[in-house]
DNA sequence: GTCTATATTTTGATAGAC
DNA sequence: GTCTATCAAAATATAGAC
């Protein structure tokens, strides 16, 4: 499956399905991973060289993996949204089961801190129109509420959502109940536990519960 | 009421009851207002050069009236607290009373969408432990908190509140709602009526709706 | 009370050697 | 792919004249 490269010092290095060289993967995953917990206090705040100094390099060969600072800001929003597709099915054929899913995910993110603050604190940073993450930002709200909507309108089609709420009030007041729980939790982490709030939150806009 | 005093230039000056210039205290009104705006989109995102020029004098100038960074955004917070507090009774004696008075701050947030970026925002931001702002933060949303707790309990006690939740929860869950709506309708104005999803939110909470 | 001038850091980014 | 050296810009803050 891999194939092997001539490189320009001739020694011979892996390269995988991507095209990506071995070295380089490793190097931009340790970045990413660096610029997350530095980006998790906000974009202006974080610098270039903190992220390079947390990884062992100069600020130099950091640009030689991403071009610019906001193209590394990108990277790391494209690669947690992977990561968070992958726990929360949200077009499952069961509603209630996309709704328990999210309610995990909540359970999840209260053990991975840097996640929760980087979500928190760039969605609203990102609400400035000049922010690099502007746009990402706002298609990403206008996916996940779609997604809910369609996920609250098979639950009124089984006559399971409560009654006078539309399926869109009803995503939209999710996504608000989720984002506004990371903001106290984050502020104090004994004050709330996200997971229990959400499942509460649910089992109330859900007949018989979720 | 006011009183006259000399200045070092001769000049006759008003002061007000506080003791203040008159001429410091219109300055010092303008450097607040448009510190707000600037710092609507973060406290590291807006620099003193951008307040100063908006207000119309050198940093230096700025920096007389606000000996830094951070003793400007303390007191532009401290300044929207004062008047925030004064739109909603959190102690009224009626507690559903004090549930229409958040809508009704809602509502009226959606005219002044500066207030609710800086808020929304700085929250956000603040929740880094060292950011200027983060102990204010933790207070305010702990004295909310406690305010909307008892106005809960006092909803329980008349046998109004959906039976099953805490008057803890209620209130956690009522700011969370407040402060999600928020990034949502900075993200997208036509997304969401603030007001409206509070309403319907707090209309499912208490038992004949408020 | 406001300005000019300046000190001091810090930042994002580039050029070019290896 | 990584480094050193360097740049240019921007930031906060201070000193001292007026």
């Amino acid at each position: 499956m891999n194939t092997m490269t001539k490189t320009a010092t001739g020694v011979r290095k892996r390269r995988g399905p991507r095209g990506e060289y071995a070295k380089s993967s490793a190097t931009r995953e340790a970045i990413l991973d660096a610029a997350l917990e530095v980006f998790a206090s906000g974009y202006n705040a974080g610098s270039l060289r903190d992220i390079a100094t947390r990884v062992g390099m100069s600020e130099a060969g950091l640009l030689h993996h991403f071009k610019s600072k906001s193209v590394l800001l990108s990277a790391v929003l494209e690669l947690k949204d992977d990561r968070s597709r992958a726990l929360v099915d949200m077009a499952a054929q069961d509603a209630a089961e996309t709704l328990r899913g999210l309610v995990a995910l909540a359970r999840h993110n209260a053990s991975v801190p840097g996640v929760v603050e980087l979500y928190c604190t760039l969605s609203a940073e990102s609400t400035a129109p000049a922010h690099p993450a502007h746009e990402y930002f706002q298609r990403r709200y206008d996916w996940v509420r779609e997604s809910l909507e369609r996920t609250f309108a098979r639950l009124i089609a089984e006559g399971r959502l409560a009654p006078g709420i539309s399926a869109r009030r009803a995503a939209i007041a999710t996504i608000a109940m989720m984002d506004g729980l990371q903001v106290q939790w984050l502020l104090d982490r004994d004050v709330v536990d996200m997971a229990d709030a959400l499942q509460e939150f649910l089992d109330g806009l859900v007949i018989g519960g979720i």
